[in-house]
DNA sequence: CTTTAAATTAGGAATAATTCCTAATTTTGT
DNA sequence: ACAAAATTAGGAATTATTCCTAATTTAAAG
């Protein structure tokens, strides 16, 4: 497990050099420029394998296909739940006090990896304002 | 729009009468029984309906299929990235302070919709000592 | 450097999850 | 009771992802 692989690397190159939330797709149609002859289940399951190494993060979308996001920092993401939108930012969650709640409620040590906001982002209420809700 | 329809009503008495956050499959094969002609269709657009409703919320899953929850009380979900399993849990998120940094660092205004959190439970984290991680 | 075992690959088939399409039916407002 | 709008069942189509296999590449050991 875990030989090297050209593949493998030029798809965490891929994925590091934009730093826009890429789908699978898109991290493939990009990947396939660099190395004509991928293969799109190749790209998929290299992809499984950085999240399992933390080197990416999988985002998971309320609209359309998960995202992916190069591991460079520590930061949360809002996701707008209408038009999918991505937004990183940074919080300071007191993790050691959540931590400490979800112990007491679920009886149980959770290692706690990402904390993400499901929301609506301000083009969209704007325009929810004009049709109806 | 939204005029009533008994197939919508079945659906949404089955998602509060089954607080196990199931799936569109199973929200299927439950309503089924109480409905047998309702199609499958019928069953995702009034998931999708209710969830634009604010009736049920919609749980994005690390692994499986997005799962569904009445909305009885606010409360937030940690999911176990390996295994998917949802834990209900209730945390005082300081929405306000969230707010406010979202705005100073996106320059919009934010409605926070829910909070989640995406770790690893304790089931798979003694699982994972013993294989590889 | 050969040899061998393990890991990885390309390519496509298969599966899973969800949306879309259409004609028929139901609901709503008058 | 009627017309317009909304909703339905059923299935086709689409989207997203995983699985399968034989061939190739990599690692490690002599």
């Amino acid at each position: 497990m875990n030989n090297y692989s050209k593949q493998r690397e030029v798809i965490l190159d891929v994925i590091k050099n934009n730093p826009i939330h890429p789908t699978a797709e898109e991290i493939y149609q990009l990947t396939v420029k660099k190395e004509p002859k991928i293969s799109k289940s190749t790209v998929y399951r290299n992809i499984n394998i950085l999240v399992d190494m933390k080197k990416i993060n999988k985002v998971k979308m309320t609209v359309g296909p998960d995202r992916y996001d190069y591991v460079y920092k520590e930061h949360s993401h809002m996701i707008c739940e209408r038009c999918g939108k991505i937004f990183d930012f940074y919080y300071n969650f007191n993790k050691d006090d959540i931590s400490k709640n979800l112990k007491q409620q679920l009886k149980e040590n959770i290692i706690i990896d990402n904390i993400t906001i499901y929301g609506i982002c301000e083009d969209c209420k704007s325009k929810n304002e004009k049709e109806e809700f």
